[in-house]
DNA sequence: CAAATAGTGTCTCTAAGACAATATCAC
DNA sequence: GTGATATTGTCTTAGAGACACTATTTG
């Protein structure tokens, strides 16, 4: 009988074919626009980081960013290597969003994707609005049921805009897929991750999960209620806000003052 | 320019180094035991199919039914032809369990594992009670909170016994995974998967997501209880359970007779 | 009849939604 | 003062947990 050193010394993993392996990541921030009312809170709008593609295939679509696991790394660091090379910031978080193994889905070859959501805070990043000398820009994101029974999503950056058509899949164990009916323009299977990650994003918000990684350590409580309506494209009443959101905060003494209004107090994550 | 199909008939993906990618799926049973009383009902137990490895690496050790992903399928494809391979029984549902990369976590290379869990109707399977004639095997399931903050995932089946420390290692968006303290004799990383697995299916059954795939199409409320109970591992009073699942099933007008008590209705799923 | 499960009714407590009311600041 | 947001209070309603009670069967 052989021993398992043996063993190993005679097994050739290269007998069998195998597939590359990337990591895409849909990385979210929340950008505030000044109002021009001066008494007015900033407007806030969810975003999502697309790349332009410079070679083939897809060449001059949009897409997520991602890359090839190497080997010695996990599927998550692979992940946040591939946003910090895009944004030069740390992803606050990492929400797995599914692997995308469908044969086909990419021209070059056998290519699984392994998708994550990120959530970047946006003080953190340089602002890119409509510089058309980069090729990584925050995209606008809306997401919205049609009457017949798909869902648009629109993703838009200046003069530049995606429009494309899903229809749910099928929803299991809280995660939903889409098929894609018409890309709009956005590079492999992308449209379906970003509305499988989008669909994930407004779930786990409603919970609190990770809406305080949007937003710097300090915050007001305004701020984060804004969050959450942005990403999950409803509105609530203040005080009901702020009555479930208590226990997972902490107030400081500092105020935000020069507003026009009435001063509001910073909290801090608990 | 290159056009695209220049392009990728230049395009050589074999000048990456690429992983193996499995699937791996823990797949759950309830298995009902007789009571010696006649009136009482069948007691319930939460199982898992785990294998007898043949080969090395870890020859004798039990492990996740398994399989590399061919060309062609997708990895949940791949995922329910390995539970097929084990049982003859095609998985009612499959959950998404996690992506499994640390490298080292296999010796036989760079092999990166895609985990599932499923959920098996009892009914379905042909019964192996201790039958040491087979390779695979149901396991009865107890996992713990140990005083020390550590979990015991216990799997025993007959006179064999499997006991793995794990530690909880984080929990994000709903998703726990665990670091293995001690393996217990489970191989590779798989009792660190069947915790993740089970955390996963028990945070989704206190939502009747899948209590419904254990059972046939016709049930008694007592059943769904039952099961919901026995993969939590709390009890429920009947008058409570019976409001809330109220409005996931429809009344049949058939009943199952000859328990030595009243008559239980018997349901389906809405 | 006894023992067991099946099934119903209802009390209490909590959490969420709606909305009214007050506080505070910059102009 | 005016207009905006910040913050607190409270009424109502929906749902969950606890528990008492009735119904039905078989040995």
């Amino acid at each position: 009988m052989n021993s398992e050193n043996e063993f190993l010394q005679a097994y050739h993993i290269d007998d069998y074919e195998r597939p590359s392996l990337t990591a895409d990541v849909a990385s979210f921030m929340i950008r505030s626009e000044q109002m021009d009312n001066y008494r007015q809170n900033a407007d806030s709008k969810l975003t999502v980081l697309l790349i332009r593609r410079g070679g083939h295939p897809f060449q001059n679509c949009w897409a997520l960013p991602g890359g090839f696991l190497m080997p010695g790394e996990t599927i998550e660091e692979c992940a946040v290597r591939e946003i910090m090379e895009e944004t030069n910031v740390r992803p606050v978080s990492l929400m797995p969003v599914g692997i995308f193994s469908e044969p086909g889905r990419d021209p070059r070859g056998w290519i699984i994707s392994a998708a994550f959501a990120s959530v970047i805070v946006a003080n953190d990043v340089k602002v890119q609005s409509g510089d058309d000398a980069s090729d990584a820009m925050w995209f606008d994101v809306q997401f919205e049921q049609t009457p017949e029974g798909t869902s648009q999503l629109t993703l838009s950056c200046g003069d530049i805009r995606l429009k494309a058509i899903l229809k749910e899949k099928k929803t299991v164990f809280g995660i939903t897929t889409f098929e894609i009916m018409d890309s709009g323009q956005i590079a492999f299977d992308h449209a379906g991750i970003i509305a499988a990650a989008l669909t994930a994003l407004r779930s786990h918000a409603a919970h609190f999960d990770m809406i305080f990684d949007f937003l710097p350590p300090e915050f007001t409580l305004s701020e984060l209620q804004r969050v959450q309506e942005t990403i999950m494209g409803i509105s609530l009443l203040p005080a009901n806000f702020r009555r479930k959101i208590n226990d997972y905060v902490t107030e400081t003494d500092q105020y935000v003052r020069g507003a026009g209004h009435r001063p509001a107090r910073l909290y801090r994550r608990k």
